[in-house]
DNA sequence: TATTGTTATACTCTATAACTATA
DNA sequence: TATAGTTATAGAGTATAACAATA
């Protein structure tokens, strides 16, 4: 299966088996999103509201901090968008009566339309690259992709950190 | 194979079959990169040192803009790095004899052996990362990257630009 | 005049710290 | 006092523009 006659991949000396997993999704992410950036643009979403949007429909989150976390963002990154959000009748923000310190989230019913507009338009245009793939390769990237991503951040400073 | 009953999967309504896959590659690269900053760090590199290192390894590159280019990164930001991997003996920086303006870049004996250290390293972690998938999925997942990472910026364009 | 490399400047993104309100 | 959210500030990273040397 490999292309190598050397017995040593990891290879103290010499020219390793593969470039570096890192070395290849850091181009490979920037040109996905750069080129997903018009598809946000045509609906008036920043990537955030994208990401608030896409978790939000998932499950619901009490607090803003929460919401923070899920999405890899800073807690006072997201307020603005928040604030354009509600503005624009995609999320409701209410205050939750138990505790009136946190704002409960959740979709709009036209916040779940455009969430599933957006995707629709991105999942398309992620398939047309998929595509160029040979099937056993898609899959299994996917299917990676999927369990990788799934991982729990302890778990995955536990494998490799 | 796929998990779902319904005949859509690009989904006009209802959930679609997949994340995204820039949703899940974007966490995914920042762990990655993440882990592998105390390896990098460890043997006094930046980031983007390394991706010189990588660079300039594969084929020999004439001008500095060509190489800030081939890494993604600015013709402005890799001048400070090429001045500390040149003052610490990495990388040799000198006029080109037909054309002074250029700058030909090369690695040094000592330049290599620290890629090779720093790449093992990293190497072997994301080994450990990829033994936590089944053996079909790990080489169609490092597949896939390879042909994806392969591909020209203007045929990714023309692909799903 | 055009190009390579460099420096200086401005801008964007992100993180830290301080403030308000509820508890 | 502690916490959720907000605001203000500072820092890192990045891109844009002006400059010097060479062609």
């Amino acid at each position: 299966m490999t292309e190598r006659t050397t017995e040593d991949d990891t290879a103290s000396h010499g020219r390793p088996a593969r470039r570096d997993l890192a070395a290849m999704l850091v181009p490979l992410t920037r040109a996905l999103t750069a080129a997903e950036l018009p598809v946000l643009d045509a609906h008036g979403l920043a990537m955030w509201a994208y990401a608030v949007l896409l978790r939000l429909d998932d499950t619901p989150v009490r607090t803003q901090a929460a919401l923070a976390q899920a999405i890899g963002a800073d807690k006072t990154r997201i307020i603005g968008i928040l604030d354009d959000l509600e503005r624009r009748g995609l999320i409701r923000r209410e205050p939750d009566p138990a505790d009136r310190r946190v704002r409960l989230l959740s979709l709009t019913d036209e916040g779940r339309r455009l969430r599933d507009a957006v995707q629709s338009a991105i999942q398309l245009r992620e398939e047309k690259l998929l595509s160029r793939l040979p099937a056993a390769d898609r899959d299994g990237f996917v299917r990676a992709l999927q369990t990788l991503s799934a991982l729990p951040p302890d778990e995955f400073d536990e494998i490799i950190g």
